[in-house]
DNA sequence: CTCTTACACTAGCGCTTGCTTGGTTACTCA
DNA sequence: TGAGTAACCAAGCAAGCGCTAGTGTAAGAG
């Protein structure tokens, strides 16, 4: 709700500590200590714990939309460049802005009811945009087999890289993405 | 190490539980209760909770390579059944002894680094069974593209599926090996 | 009939947790 | 100049945490 930018500077500080530590393990104390103040003056900024989290949620959920919708306007229409956009826009968000999403997909369960509610539209209107584009790849004959569950294994695959893909490594995201493209659609050269 | 039956009954009770609350929000009491004891006398089969969340995975990750080297011992050769027996396999162990593994996918940082040292020779020895499988395929021109990226994706999406697949839903575990072997093959019919 | 072993219990210690309270400081704007 | 407000602090409460110490009991081994 409130976004001034004091709250998004110590959203962005709580991601990186949600992410370092974990949520449960992550005391008051040490979001406090991380943002230059104490324990008790956390709660001018946020009513509590859940809500810091909620906060780092939303944020990142929120870019990885806009960012994606972006990368479509400006994409080529035909199928695979479209899926190919998808994938690398998927990445490029997924490591630009690492911490919130590491949070999102891994302490998901920690969110009350209420903030589950509220956020999961948010995230049903980024899973619909992979439905679509993965909707005309299967029409245009580009790769084959059930929607559902392609775009299942495609999400399933883009997120896993969280666990084991160093950006510094000699591979960019754009080479993720297209070699993961590469891989589902039949090769042509 | 120590084995007694007991002590397995219990590691199963603990792994539900681990699953249903994690880890870190699972305390000992709840853990008693669960198994009909008081929590004193817990530290009697374990010596602290670290050592509760080590025997789940050690557990989990022991059958997944007991599995997993069976079902290749009675796969048909050619590189496309070894990779479904493969991909079938590691469904199968998924779903048979689920609280197992997502305690040690979405838990294990929370092992202590000796812990980590000896359980990840384990998770080695069955990720080289994957390569060894992936190899095959690449070689036999089946598939397309860097095996180290290739196993990265296929297990990232595999395991990715305890987050979404429902047993009793219409599709077997068998049904998504299948498609999803049969969406990084180029189609034949 | 004793000794050992496995398993359980009661009671609670020492510490950390999320969060509250009551007050202070610095800045803005009429 | 004075009122209002956003940001912070010091102090600490009540609850819950992992774990320990010491004891009891029943079953099997010698």
């Amino acid at each position: 709700m409130n976004a001034s930018p004091r709250r998004k500077e110590l959203t962005r500080l709580a991601a990186q500590l949600f992410v370092q530590e974990g949520f449960d393990k992550t005391t008051v104390r040490m979001l406090a200590q991380e943002m230059g103040i104490k324990s008790g003056s956390l709660f001018h900024h946020f009513k509590d714990k859940q809500e810091i989290l909620a906060a780092v949620i939303e944020e990142g959920t929120h870019n990885a939309l806009r960012i994606a919708r972006r990368a479509l306007e400006y994409s080529p229409t035909d199928p695979e460049a479209r899926l190919r956009t998808m994938a690398r826009a998927h990445l490029e968000t997924l490591f630009t802005d690492r911490n919130a999403h590491v949070v999102a997909l891994f302490e998901w369960r920690r969110l009350d009811d209420e903030a589950k509610a509220h956020l999961s539209h948010l995230r049903d209107a980024y899973e619909a945009l992979w439905v679509e584009v993965i909707d005309a790849a299967l029409e245009a004959g580009l790769i084959h087999g059930d929607r559902f569950l392609v775009s299942r294994f495609v999400l399933g695959a883009l997120n896993w890289t969280v666990r084991w893909y160093d950006p510094a490594g000699p591979r960019t995201p754009d080479d993720l993405a297209d070699e993961l493209v590469g891989m589902i659609i039949p090769a042509k050269r």
